[in-house]
DNA sequence: TTAAATAGCTGTAGTCACTACAGATAGATG
DNA sequence: CATCTATCTGTAGTGACTACAGCTATTTAA
């Protein structure tokens, strides 16, 4: 049995991840010591490793709870599990196209600055106005990559 | 002199994130009419086109009350405001190639499945074990382009 | 055996940049 | 004057954690 520091340590993932992980009822509760403190098995690190693998290929917390639901019916086919794998390549897709198309204005900004007072600096000047800008370049949610700052709306292309 | 409404309308910003800037400090207190409304200048229109068309452009919160304050230095030299809108190129510029590397391994993790039985799908599979990935694919935030979905936590790292 | 060091417990609040709502008042139009 | 829309303040919610306070459990060294 593991206590919460070795399946930390096991799985790359900090203590208080998982506790946030079992409150939310993404991992289940595990056992408990004499002590009251938790105790994992295999099944529980097994688990958490494909949470935090998914993670980090940028899948949503809502979209892995699908996954191991998924995951569980082990007669269906997988058809579920690709069409979310795919929709989520997608979602990747598009926001590198928005980024792109962003850096790409972010390019011509800096490019077309030159230099001297602030007064008449071309990267101030840009800001303050969109119609100085060659195309589109905000950055929306897409669906499935949902983010923060910026919106998006480029191709994909790298 | 121009309501919240008609400021909404013109910036294409909301309401709402109007008020929000305004308590943040973002955007100046305006005048108040008799009846406690807020009435804004041509000056306020131009300071809310500058921080609406710099977060459209990825730029932070606080990158954008720096270029703010630089830009009423007139007389200063805009090396300072150059270097800033590279770093936050370089930033949306290492975010763009993290999530090409996602998007790659997302792709051959998509490939490799050959269909059938969840309890043979290679998604699952993939996502369950790491090793069984080609490269390196944690997103970490990049400073000035934070996100929500793809994966990374919200802290910079440049 | 005991003291100290480390690890773990619960619960709450903070992050970022908003967005949504509730319950009130102001201003515009018929 | 009635009604309707706009605006007001203040608070809470979003996602996926992270940080901390104040306590208890367990392990290790002396």
């Amino acid at each position: 049995m593991l206590s919460i520091g070795e399946l930390s340590r096991a799985t790359d993932c900090k203590v208080e991840t998982i506790r946030y992980y079992e409150k939310i009822g993404l991992m289940p509760e595990p056992a408990r010591s004499v002590g009251n403190q938790r105790r994992y098995g295999e099944r529980h690190r097994d688990r958490l490793h494909f949470i935090r693998h998914s993670r980090q290929l940028g899948f949503r917390i809502d979209a892995i709870r699908e996954l191991l639901a998924l995951s569980d019916q082990e007669h269906r086919d997988c058809d579920a599990v690709d069409a979310l794998a795919r929709r989520h390549r997608d979602a990747v897709d598009d926001r590198i196209g928005a980024l792109c198309a962003l850096r790409d204005e972010l390019d011509r900004m800096i490019e077309g600055c030159a230099g001297g007072d602030v007064a008449h600096c071309g990267v101030i000047e840009v800001l303050g106005d969109h119609r100085l800008c060659r195309h589109e370049h905000r950055l929306e949610a897409v669906a499935g990559t949902p983010q923060r700052g910026t919106g998006e709306t480029g191709r994909s292309h790298s």
